[in-house]
DNA sequence: GTCTTTACAAAAGCCATAACTGTGTAAAGG
DNA sequence: CCTTTACACAGTTATGGCTTTTGTAAAGAC
């Protein structure tokens, strides 16, 4: 990726985040990024394609972020705290990674994507059965992971109690459907 | 509940799902319901007293509905099952049964929902866990109960297959979480 | 007594117009 | 490869006048 092009990501994520969909200037995306708007045009074609762009980069960016932390503790449940823990504390930070995850609160934000209704945070469904196979080999993961994905996605868009008791009760669901 | 109460919230049921909140006439309420604008008023208050008594009724249905089907299956797993169909078939058949269980699309039927992030289909957590207690008493069943209709909610506004595959997948996780 | 009719003020919505702002494209120049 | 300049087009905002709807009140009918 080019230097200009991580530079226009960065700026339009702050302007998109700040002002919304709407509320985005091409020309401002430019300036912040110290080029011209044509630059801009030429790099990402329209708008769309700008904000598009920034949301795919969110997303890796998240996805990335998941996997190290699941890499990272040798238990693999928890990696699975540790990954659940870093998920919150993402969409708590940034409303627009929020809103690429889960889809809610999108409209001002990135009114076309395309997911709707299936959040890219499902995504992680893979990345979190490559983790249990791992650690589980030749264990039916499938049902553990998708399970693991929509109640961490539930607690996150309708949380009850704090992190921490969301957290025991994802897990404990995962440990026995595991153990099952 | 007056007769003529029940007539104005049918009508004004229908009405609401065909046109939206903000296509929604209290005259036509009314005539509907063959009574007067004014009575209309004398019942309701305003319109928004109107929609939320809508609101309110359309959700009584839904949960005595529930526990009907809880209660008619001796297994407590076909009720499960019996219970989570009713849901799906009352959201696929009423709009706006759908937006007030879920809380999604709800911006042009019920602009006002209080409780935004913990959809009346929370409501159901309770009716869940009388229905286990009674089949396992003694036991924890709050996390069943929880999981369960975190789950089922999951699955209605993000299918991933069919029905029967969801059905399963969340009564199997039900089943493990409370041998566990 | 309950519902209807009629009347009315205030708020909100709709329509057409004009001025303005932002998007997207193109071409010329550094 | 990026910038500057220019421009057509679409979309947004501001305006004023008109219409619809809401919500309240009072008088009359069954």
């Amino acid at each position: 990726m080019s230097d200009i092009t991580e530079l226009l990501l960065d700026a339009a994520a702050d302007l998109l985040a700040a002002r919304g969909f709407h509320g985005l200037r091409m020309i401002e995306v430019a300036s912040h990024a110290g080029v011209s708007r044509q630059t801009v045009y030429n790099e990402f074609g329209n708008k769309e394609g700008l904000v598009q762009a920034v949301a795919v980069h969110k997303t890796e960016e998240y996805l990335t972020g998941v996997m190290t932390r699941l890499q990272d503790d040798p238990d693999p449940w928890e990696a699975m705290r540790s990954a659940f823990r870093f998920t919150f504390e993402q969409t708590e930070r940034d409303r627009l990674v929020s809103a690429v995850l889960t889809g809610q609160n999108a409209e001002d934000l990135l009114p076309f994507i395309t997911i709707r209704g299936h959040p890219i945070l499902f995504h992680a469904t893979e990345v979190v059965e490559q983790h249990l196979s791992k650690h589980f080999p030749g264990r039916h993961v499938r049902l553990t992971a998708e399970t693991t994905v929509r109640l961490a996605l539930s607690h996150l868009l309708m949380p009850s109690g704090d992190l921490d008791s969301a957290m025991d009760a994802v897990v404990r669901v995962a440990r026995v459907t595991m153990d099952a």
